[in-house]
DNA sequence: ACCTGAACACCGTTCAAGT
DNA sequence: ACCTGAACACCGTTCAAGT
């Protein structure tokens, strides 16, 4: 929602692992796919559903060492993290679970889904600052997320291509999403600025911190520190990477911070 | 270089393709990758190489129809824009350029290689401002180049992706880096602030261009022009998704300049 | 010098079937 | 309710061989 990269989806962005909580959806066996906003209710189809046997919260201590949509996405985020984007497969994922590969289709539509719901644990791992407090200076607050948002897409380097190839609703980039809203909202800007503000700093920090994540990656694949890594494309040495990065960061933001203000003045 | 998205490349980014101007290449049998700098010169290797039949320029009109390195780039472009990144393989390029997948491997190592040069020749379409010029105002030229890079990230959607998965040292993305340093240059800003700023502004662009791109695409494939699209997905309608956005686009922008601004004056 | 056929080790997903 | 085996239609790439 706040930004985004292309991974060419094959087929166009759909809502459909967020119809309901949390509770494992049948694939239904001929997957209608229609765009039409809800077109099919959550249990209505002819199947006979799983009647929720555990009560209404599903995730008690119930779950029998089985699967289950959360355990799921827990390890795909794992594998995600340890294997990267390219190299994670359905297969994979379920011979990691000690499953076969066509269990999880039990669980999730499509390995699509299963991204979505990666991608929105992973925005869950974002702190968001606390907007009712009127005493807070909305610089810090927006430090503080432009800053959570680069470190979980330096730690999870796959979300980036993730970020845009879909609409983002789950539930935590939502939450992400009204943070990024409700940080510029407090600038004093007029309406018609807030969008294009948002755009400034969050499609910034999102490139920013793709590249960072990309650049950390390639060198610990290469098994060499990004000074190391550095020095032989570049060729100059001098400052550490770490700090040339945070300088650039800082200042940026601090750019960013004043083009606020500067538009704010000009009204 | 400026910004980028990664698609989760299976090996460490190499510079391979961009060894020798644009004559094809052999692959080696053995294919030794090595990260050492310059570890293999351009026909070092214990192959016969191809004896430059034509002279020291080879693409007079000698190419019998045949492929040929910029025929297969050309084609691939063209593919890419039509079917997107997903659907591209190099099966699927074979076929159209009527020949089997196998016969690509002699004009370029991997698909990877190939990728890297459709992507430089897509920079190549961005206009640079001149740079020689002192009496243009830097602002303008910002703009220009802005624009121009916003531009083929949303005409060629399957660049995004791949902008962050290269190094994107080909010749053509090479003129487009220099041209983004010299406008930032002419800013008058610290030296030690010019990179900062690049980042603020060319990471807007990228992270800006490339929801756009999706957008666009994601309506095609639906089938619905976009301010349908925003209208079934947002509900509320009033303005044309077009005047949106640019007016975000020139809102931020204008930010990223009154900030770059401030920034000078700062010191 | 250029191109191919056959093969290897993978994919996501469907379908009918098991318990 | 949950899981599987077999199959379909794909991948990128290698290798030995053709002309």
């Amino acid at each position: 929602m706040v930004s985004e990269a292309d991974g060419a989806p094959e087929r166009p962005a759909r809502t459909s692992v967020w119809r309901q909580g949390k509770s494992p959806g049948r694939g239904g066996r001929k997957s209608e796919r229609r765009d039409q906003p809800e077109d099919r209710s959550p249990r209505a189809a002819e199947s006979p559903d799983p009647p929720e046997s555990a009560g209404p919260d599903s995730n008690g201590s119930a779950e029998p060492a089985g699967l289950g949509r959360d355990r799921i996405t827990d390890v795909s985020v794992r594998l995600l993290d340890t294997e990267g984007l390219a190299k994670f497969s359905m297969r994979r994922l379920a011979a990691e679970l000690g499953v076969t590969a066509m269990s999880l289709y039990w669980y999730v539509d499509t390995k699509d889904d299963l991204l979505e719901l990666a991608l929105d644990d992973a925005f869950g791992e974002v702190r968001v600052p606390d907007l009712t407090d009127e005493d807070a200076d909305w610089r810090d607050q927006l430090r503080e997320l432009a800053a959570g948002y680069r470190t979980v897409l330096v730690r999870h380097p796959w979300i980036s291509p993730l970020v845009g190839r879909y609409l983002n609703i789950g539930p935590r980039s939502t939450v992400f999403s009204s943070a990024v809203q409700g940080v510029i909202r407090r600038t004093g800007l007029a309406p018609l600025g807030l969008t294009g503000a948002i755009s400034a700093v969050f499609q910034f920090v999102y490139g920013f911190g793709t590249i960072e994540g990309h650049y950390v990656q390639r060198c610990a694949e290469a098994g060499v520190s990004q000074d190391e890594y550095y020095r032989r494309t570049r060729g100059t040495a001098g400052d550490t990477v770490e700090a040339m990065r945070q300088r650039d960061f800082t200042f940026a933001l601090d750019l960013l911070i004043a083009g606020i203000e500067a538009m704010r003045a000009r009204e």
